[in-house]
DNA sequence: CAGAATATTCGGCAAATGCCGAATTTGGAG
DNA sequence: CTCCAAATTCGGCATTTGCCGAATATTCTG
């Protein structure tokens, strides 16, 4: 083991591969390919790293890395800190716990989504049930169906949203064995 | 209730109102709003529409509708069938059960995507193993904390992958009463 | 308060995307 | 095999996106 023959840095070549397939999730996932990167950076990062930091290890702008850092804020991937005698700088840290991230994520957006369509099913289900066009009930149905499954996403959501990321880990051992037992 | 006071066609409206909500959540995962509508349009339809039906429909040139319901349909959101003496020409119908939707999502892309990553840690974690500089070590946990996670998505995705809908809502109220007695 | 250091916003440009309509391909009927 | 109708592909245009760097705004320090 260890150093054989030519290496011209096989630490920085592992990180590169797990960063760019982090960026091929997120491109995956219809974001920028960049938050992917960025977050990549900080994930392997051993401390807080600033705007100045990472834009030079990712040969972004920094006004790029101010605005990525402010997406990746609101979907919980990176947390801001300010660091003592630093003064005004900031410096970014990934949150390595992805359940929390998820949970965090269906707390809100998650949450907002379920909402926005329900509010559109409901006023949509009002203004049929006030009309007696031949259509309104076949439209009612594919309505409800829709309701329902909302309905049951909604529990979903609550469900995970209010479980810290041991309690969804040990959830996933419970469902594994459940499925084993079919 | 019903026809009171002026009534455009309270039925189109509802339906828009839901069609739009749907092009308001493609486009809040990612992709184009354009799916979202014809999606919604066939949602709503009382039976399989051709390409031009759906041209018609939604204003659509023929050819985005074309590309549309191929993607659709790699989502498993529609499904293309033929109808009798109706010779070449495709019909479209939208796939209501969502969970049946999420199920086949999960099975292939859902599969593939953590596939993709699972390939990039090892590699790594191979790497990172034949190396001895002092990063190495580090940037290992980090690696190993990652291949943790997706090893419980995957069982996540095995898991669910293998039930039907009718079991997969079942799971939904199992997990909701499961919530609720903590 | 003045000045310096940092962060954010904004205008603009190159590249990518979404969509259309024409051109091409495919598949079925005679 | 030939036509014809239908589907798909392709080139191009308008719009949007992603990013940069300059300009502006903010906040700490003396």
């Amino acid at each position: 083991m260890g150093e054989n023959g030519d290496d011209p840095d096989e630490v920085a070549t592992a990180r590169e591969e797990v960063i760019e397939a982090m960026a091929t999730t997120a491109e995956m996932y219809g974001t920028k390919r960049s938050l992917g990167r960025l977050y990549g950076i900080l994930y392997f990062a051993d401390g807080p790293l600033s705007l100045d930091g990472l834009a030079e290890r990712s040969d972004y702008a920094k006004s790029t890395v101010s605005s990525a850092m402010s997406t990746l804020e609101r979907y919980y991937l990176v947390k801001r800190r300010s660091l003592p005698d630093e003064g005004k700088r900031a410096f970014f840290e990934a949150e390595r716990d992805w359940w929390e991230v998820t949970r965090r994520w269906l707390e809100t957006e998650g949450r907002r989504e379920v909402m926005t369509m329900n509010r559109a099913l409901d006023t949509a289900q009002r203004r049929l049930e006030s009309s007696d066009s031949p259509e309104a009930a076949h439209d009612l149905a594919r309505v409800s169906q829709l309701q329902e499954y909302y309905d049951q996403i909604e529990q979903f959501v609550d469900l995970l949203s209010g479980l810290s990321s041991e309690e969804m880990m040990a959830l996933a051992e419970t469902m594994d064995s459940a499925g084993s037992e079919r």
